[in-house]
DNA sequence: CGATTCTTTGAAAACAGTCAATCTGTGTGG
DNA sequence: CCACACAGATTGACTGTTTTCAAAGAATCG
């Protein structure tokens, strides 16, 4: 299970054997069935989350009680809750498994220490950030300037994985409509 | 004018004397106008900005030839199109003055060398970006489970310092509405 | 003062949300 | 294997919000 993990170490961080002992050292493998919780809220999200396989879905419970939907994460893809993560305090958020899904877990602490002694992986993380930054203005852009047909199509455009894998009230949450809006745009679609 | 950006360094990022000095070495300072702009659609955003004094936005123009306004800065903010500034391409985006600005500039390169020799400064700007990720995450939320009125009180709530100092019209831009509907969704608001 | 920018207002049209009912497929337990 | 519950998707009718278009009223700047 780690294997996975490993070759996208190698090619997207250019990591050596050496460099993934010390990485899989610090690496705690995790299966999580369909519908169960990685991270409640009120917990702290004290560990960032590879997604080895399945898909995974970040999301708050709003004042109305409703699923907010922030995020979705499928294989290569990495999970947690960052401001909890980043900050030490309890999560407002839920992440939980859409698919059975197997994850690689590694601690913060841990993860900050292999920072320090694999430069190059911590240059890799920067670097998704600045790219989780970029789509994150992308996202704004769509959701600011465009109705909710074109935010649907622009959302498959974005993530052609992921639409057709969730189920259809979730991409309603996430592009921020009802799931009926979504049901009648996609009707429009067929013709 | 080197002197807020010193103070700034100094207090928030803990620099010492002699860090400030090399930060100074390479720092240019740069006088805007109103309206000026400091980045134009297709340029490349190869240097990071901090604002010493005045008010920046940075834009898009729709394909409906409409402004959208991704962020604002004001004081002891960075301003840069960053999807542009990082991957080195030409940026989509539009950074103009909204008031007489004090800027300085800091090239991509200058200052990566320069959290080489001050890694302070490299963990501070880590914890920035990830601030700015939370806040853009929070914007997301706040846009696909509010109505216009609500996101109008987050944005007053969030941004004390900008919502009275920068025109309506771009306000509404900023959170998707139309200028018309944050005018009437004020109205009710004197009440 | 004149020009420009910014804001407000009104009325109609477009859009999206809500409520309620129905239909589908999936999986579970008897 | 069937019956049933359940999650998901769709549809219609209605309501409410937001946009659009057009016009006019403030405010600001040179």
């Amino acid at each position: 299970m780690f294997e996975s993990f490993a070759v996208y170490l190698t090619e997207k961080a250019s990591l050596t054997p050496e460099d993934l002992k010390l990485v899989e050292a610090v690496t705690v493998a995790k299966k999580l069935r369909k519908r169960q919780y990685l991270l409640q809220q009120g917990d702290i999200s004290h560990q960032n989350c590879f997604i080895a396989k399945g898909c995974l879905r970040l999301y708050r419970i709003g004042e109305d009680g409703n699923e907010r939907i922030l995020r979705f994460g499928i294989e290569n893809w990495w999970m947690a809750d960052y401001e909890s993560y980043n900050s030490g305090q309890p999560s407002k958020c839920n992440i939980d498994a859409l698919e059975d899904s197997e994850l690689l877990l590694i601690e913060k602490n841990e993860l900050d220490a292999l920072y320090k002694a694999i430069p190059k992986l911590h240059n890799f993380r920067v670097m998704l950030e600045a790219k989780s930054f970029d789509a994150s203005q992308n996202r704004i852009l769509s959701i600011i300037s465009e109705t909710a047909e074109q935010r649907y199509e622009t959302f498959i455009r974005s993530y052609p994985e992921i639409f057709n894998r969730v189920p259809l009230h979730m991409i309603a949450s996430y592009l921020g409509v009802s799931r009926e809006t979504l049901s009648r745009v996609r009707q429009q679609y067929v013709r």
